[in-house]
DNA sequence: TTGCGCATGTAACCAGTTACATGATTTC
DNA sequence: GAAATCATGTAACTGGTTACATGCGCAA
């Protein structure tokens, strides 16, 4: 079963936007806060190299500037298929749980691939699992406190306030969404 | 250079508060929301053994009630020396872009370990440095803005509520360690 | 001519994932 | 005696990290 990483994923999603050569790529990766990924060619390279033997980009030289050549990806059908595909995938709780950066990673270039309606129906999605696993965690933290030390119950406390902010973040974006749409 | 995995740093953590099984490590990532750590045996019986060869935790069988042998692991006075140093390292900027979750992995035990005093001293350097980041982010958004689609701005602007849902919570719970120091 | 910024890569290493193998004891 | 639970482990694979190697063009 051949799957695809996370930063092939973001790779993939710079990539349907824009062409780019691998380190133009390193660049984005270091100068933005996207994701978190690491900007090392031990790292982009290799990634690069397998989503072209699967068919999802292709690389052509071009030879810029003057300065040394450089190998510029392009999306492929196939590529921009698998992206959209990852992105539209349902949501489930172990993403909540596990995945809390993917879910993000998917939603950032929706706009630009499945477009601004499904972009919609994603963050109401997430909103509905995220409000189905806050009380979970509130009722382990409430069955656990005493066994937990302060800094643990705290710890899990952060983690509860972060889904909570993260909730509250979708349901001012599907109203953001809305009222787009009443005036473009 | 013989480095400790996040998963091995857990781990000395459990076992700094009390002996536990593989099989009972097991169960605690399974069943509590802590980190996010897999429960898959292929994760922690070889991070256990890792930990035992570099002599920071020791295992003996301990022939448990009529059932299988358990080999039983505790943290050696080297093990939790090496706990306490990682918990006790300096937070820089980078930790909180790529290893929030390590941050709050060493506040979590931190009570049992270092005292609360040093666990409010963990918080308010995390305050710190993340009153420190979050204009930088804002200020990426803004001169960035123009170029990124909604759904681009709104995933960087979740990022950035997080971080402030992060501050705001290490506030209340410096505040929380204060009083309880009034009246324990 | 030294060094820096652009640009691409490789190789050794390591930890986690998945899947499988094993074995004891209790319960139905 | 079949199945479930407790309990420990191994092996193949994969992808990211770190560090190194290389090569071009330009400016000091």
């Amino acid at each position: 079963m051949e799957t695809t990483s996370l930063l092939g994923y973001a790779l993939l999603g710079l990539l349907h936007h824009q062409p780019f050569s691998g380190y133009d790529l390193r660049k984005i990766f270091s100068s933005s806060p996207i994701g978190g990924f690491s900007d090392s060619p031990g790292a982009i390279y290799p990634a690069l190299r397998r989503l072209q033997e699967r068919g999802l980009v292709r690389g052509v030289v071009e030879p810029s500037n003057g300065l040394r050549k450089r190998r510029v990806f392009r999306i492929t059908p196939k590529g921009s298929a698998s992206l959209k595909a990852w992105q539209g995938k349902a949501i489930v709780r172990d993403d909540i749980i596990h995945c809390m950066g993917e879910l993000l990673l998917r939603f950032a270039f929706m706009d630009r691939t499945l477009g601004a309606q499904r972009a919609q129906a994603f963050l109401r999605e997430f909103a509905r699992e995220l409000s189905s696993y806050i009380p979970t965690l509130r009722l382990h933290l409430d069955t656990h406190e005493s066994e937990m030390p302060l800094s643990g119950r705290l710890a899990l406390e952060s983690g509860i306030q972060g889904y909570e902010a993260q909730l509250q973040w979708a349901r001012e974006s599907i109203a953001r969404y809305e009222r787009r749409k009443k005036k473009p």
